[in-house]
DNA sequence: CAGTGAGCGAGCTTCCGCTTGACTT
């Protein structure tokens, strides 16, 4: 018999409280939700007002026969899900699933795991909470009824299998609008001026013109002027400025400043981050709560004191400012405040010292500083050039922990400047004008995407980073590097009394890491924004919100809200399937210089293509009609931009190189990209060095015979009797037989496996540590 | 798994938000 049985979300917030609260109690984890809608028919009644059929889930099933047992032998069982929407729901779906109505059932909170706020929430039991249930559950029902309506529609009317939903479709909307507004951007070109100057004890500062000029001969001009001009200090301001810390992380701003200061994807800073809330050491990192418990202010102020001293500590609380924020967390901060270093892994080191630096910094200090602009007046000319300079007179958090900014963009023209006074003459060293590009837009990156979609309030600290990893999945968006391209800007430069000008190359458009859309994301954007505009509004999200909180208030009926977005709805995806054209991106190019036929792009099957000639009907083809040809576009080429030369130069593929050891060789392009063929065997190409448009018989031989050599390295041994291969793979030696693959324990050697050995292993496999096969689809 | 771009059309795909492992040739 149990006395008491406590069930939460997590596995390791178990463990932790179960310490807490002594032997009288068995804390146990239900991982997360353990029943979701049918997928079936949609898993909704829409006649039988908006009836829902929950079904446990099948990852799930064992889990939930085993709590059943528990909850029967237990005398009282508290749900100690989190409180918000979602954990309330969980809640609700435990006590349901277990058939909990006729036990001694209680509802406990926490936001913190603190001895304290454990022991408090036993002491304050309270019912589920039907109405937050409920806008759960309104919640969940659209989600599904706009996922699986709207993506068969793209399946007709665009391509199989692809998806669309209130989340991920407004996600793509954002990268494919950026990347419209990138390809609308003029740059546009002005000079920017900068002098040198030195005080009256000649030292050198500098001080630029506020605007920018964009005519040339106005340069000319001032420079001219400049030439013989006194320039004097014209004003002087000084005032004090303050910096204060920014508030402990959030999964979002976790991943945008481990995204800026350490280049990881949104997905490997969620894995570092459960890596060390597993062990212990840092709090539940899914969290939109910038809250730090009292335990924890308290050990950050003992922490800073001593490290840095009294005037170092300030003790502060930060309100939430993200859209939609449910705060059943704390802040992502490390357990134990008092340690600014763990072991682990570098990753996890690096992380875990972000956190405590952010955690620590946001219990410190203002930073406070003095700021100085001066004005430089030039005695024969209206313009005056400005310096500005910044000085730190406490460093406060700064002390400790700088947060990065996103774009790389913008030199800082603030500098430290020497004694100026009004009224001094200053000499002049150089001044240069430099013509300046302006800059488009930002793509973005992963982290920046998260930002955007938190502020927009799409999307929770759980789902960040599975969406973003859902969008390149479907293949709308790509994450990628491209390489800058030069360009020359014009430098005219004053110094010793002398006019200069000369020409200066700078590199520009080179990124990192960003998202591009891809073809198919521009296309099924266009048609959801053309066809299902209130979906893909940005604001669709909030004003749902909306709604749910009236419901969650108990104030509105979620079937009512439900009715309301269905219909109209509803009726939208009948007149699109029935009217809607197909959408293929295509475009026509020209026609063919050699054979005038029509050269278009569009979508095909297998993603992005060109075609030569007018697609024929398969009676046409039987009457001996000539077929249409085909070309797959290069990674890169979009249908968007792609012109009608390079699409024309698509149709020299495959290329024939020539004979080698009396075979022919041949390249082109394959599903995984640029390839050489020889006697059967592919070869890929290097990239970045080789192009498949010009690579030749000589490399493709190097690169056949490289190829050759690394095959004969992945052999290690063979029984031909048994079919047995031993070979070298991707993660070290494995066993090959009849086209199936074999793991080789890690104490094996494999070079001394016998055929018995072998034998062995293929009848017993071995699983690395794994328990058992999960059987997944 | 390195061709293909369509033919009949069965049967499949798909959402968001909670949680962790399992597992890749």
């Amino acid at each position: 018999m149990i006395e008491n049985l406590v069930i939460v979300e997590s596995p390791a917030k178990a463990k932790t409280i179960e310490k807490f609260l002594g032997k009288d109690y068995k804390v146990v984890s239900c991982f997360g939700h353990i029943r979701d809608l049918a997928t079936k028919n949609l898993g909704v009644d829409i006649d039988n007002n908006f009836e829902p059929t929950y079904i446990v889930s099948p990852d799930k099933k064992k889990l939930v026969t085993e709590l059943k047992k528990l909850s029967k032998e237990a005398k009282t069982i508290w749900l100690a899900a989190d409180e918000d929407r979602e954990g309330e729901a969980i809640a609700w779906h435990l006590y349901d699933a277990l058939n909990l109505k006729n036990k001694e059932t209680k509802r406990i909170v926490f936001h913190e795991i603190t001895k304290d706020a454990i022991q408090k929430a036993i002491l304050n039991p309270r019912e589920i909470d039907l109405n937050l249930v409920d806008a759960q559950q309104a919640r969940r029902i659209l989600d599904r009824l706009v996922g699986f309506e709207l993506s068969p529609v793209l399946w007709k009317k665009i391509k199989p299998s692809l998806s669309a939903g209130r989340v991920q479709s407004v996600a793509v909307r954002l990268i494919a609008e950026r990347e419209k507004e990138i390809m609308n951007f003029q740059a546009s070109l002005s000079y920017k001026t900068t002098g040198t100057f030195l005080n009256t004890t000649d030292t050198a500062f500098t001080a630029i013109l506020p605007k920018n000029k964009k005519d040339k001969k106005e340069i000319l001009d001032l420079l001219e002027a400049c030439k013989t001009a006194d320039f004097t200090v014209s004003n002087k301001t000084t005032k004090p400025a303050k910096k204060s810390p920014s508030a402990p992380f959030t999964t979002s701003t976790l991943q945008q400043e481990a995204s800026r200061k350490f280049g990881f994807s949104v997905a490997q800073t969620m894995s570092v981050a459960q890596k060390l809330y597993e062990a212990g050491k840092i709090t539940y990192m899914r969290t939109d709560s910038v809250n730090l418990s009292s335990l924890a202010l308290n050990t950050a102020k003992a922490v800073i004191e001593k490290e840095f001293g009294k005037e170092y500590a300030k003790t502060r609380n930060f309100a939430t400012k993200s859209k939609g924020a449910q705060e059943a967390h704390e802040a992502i901060r490390p357990t134990y405040i008092d340690k600014a270093t763990v072991a682990g892994t570098d990753q996890e080191k690096k992380l875990y010292s972000l956190i405590w630096k952010r955690t620590v910094a946001s219990q410190m200090s203002e930073a406070q500083l003095e700021k100085t602009n001066v004005q430089i007046a030039i005695s024969n000319h209206s313009d005056t050039f400005t310096a500005q300079g910044e000085v730190l007179l406490f460093d406060g958090f700064l002390k400790l922990y700088r947060e990065s900014v996103d774009e790389e963009n913008e030199e800082n023209d603030t500098n430290r400047l020497p004694k100026i006074e009004i009224g001094d003459k200053l000499d002049v060293q150089e001044i240069i004008s430099q013509q300046k590009f302006t800059h488009h837009p930002a793509r973005y990156t992963e982290a920046s995407l998260v930002k955007k979609m938190e502020e927009l309030g799409i999307g929770r600290p759980s789902t960040y980073a599975p969406t973003i990893s859902t969008i390149q999945k479907r293949g709308y968006v790509i994450k990628e590097s491209r390489e800058g391209q030069q360009r020359e800007v014009e430098l005219i430069r004053l110094v010793e009394q002398e006019i200069v000008a000369k020409l200066k190359k700078e590199n520009y458009g080179a990124e990192k890491n960003k998202l591009f859309p891809t073809d198919i994301g521009l296309i099924v954007n266009d048609f959801l924004v053309e066809h299902f505009d209130k979906i893909l509004d940005y604001n669709f999200t909030a004003t749902a919100e909306k709604n749910l909180d009236t419901i969650a208030e108990g104030k509105a009926q979620w079937q009512e809200m439900m009715h309301d977005f269905y219909t109209p709805f509803h009726k939208k995806i009948e007149t699109t399937l029935e009217t809607a054209e197909r959408a293929s991106g295509e475009r026509f190019l020209g026609d063919d210089p050699k054979t005038g036929k029509p050269v278009i792009v569009r979508i095909g099957r297998f993603g992005p293509m060109v075609q030569m000639g007018v697609s024929i009907s398969k009676e046409e083809e039987k009457e001996g009609k000539e077929k249409p040809k085909f070309a797959s576009l290069l990674k890169g080429q979009s249908l968007g931009t792609i012109t009608f030369e390079e699409a024309l130069k698509l149709f020299d593929l495959p290329r024939d190189l020539g004979e080698y050891e009396n075979k022919k060789v041949v390249a082109a392009i394959g599903r995984f990209g640029p390839y050489i063929r020889h006697d059967g065997k592919f070869v890929s190409l290097k990239k970045d060095i080789d192009d498949v448009m010009t690579v030749e018989l000589d490399r493709a031989i190097e690169l056949i015979e490289e190829k050759k050599k690394l095959d004969r390295e992945r052999f290690i041994k063979a029984f031909e009797e048994e079919d047995i291969q031993v070979l070298n793979g991707r993660w070290g030696p494995y066993i090959k037989h009849k086209k199936k693959n074999f793991k080789i324990p890690k104490d094996v050697e494999a070079k001394d496996l016998t055929l018995e050995d072998c034998l062995e292993l293929i009848k017993n496999p071995y699983k690395g540590k794994a328990k058992k096969k999960a059987k997944k689809k």
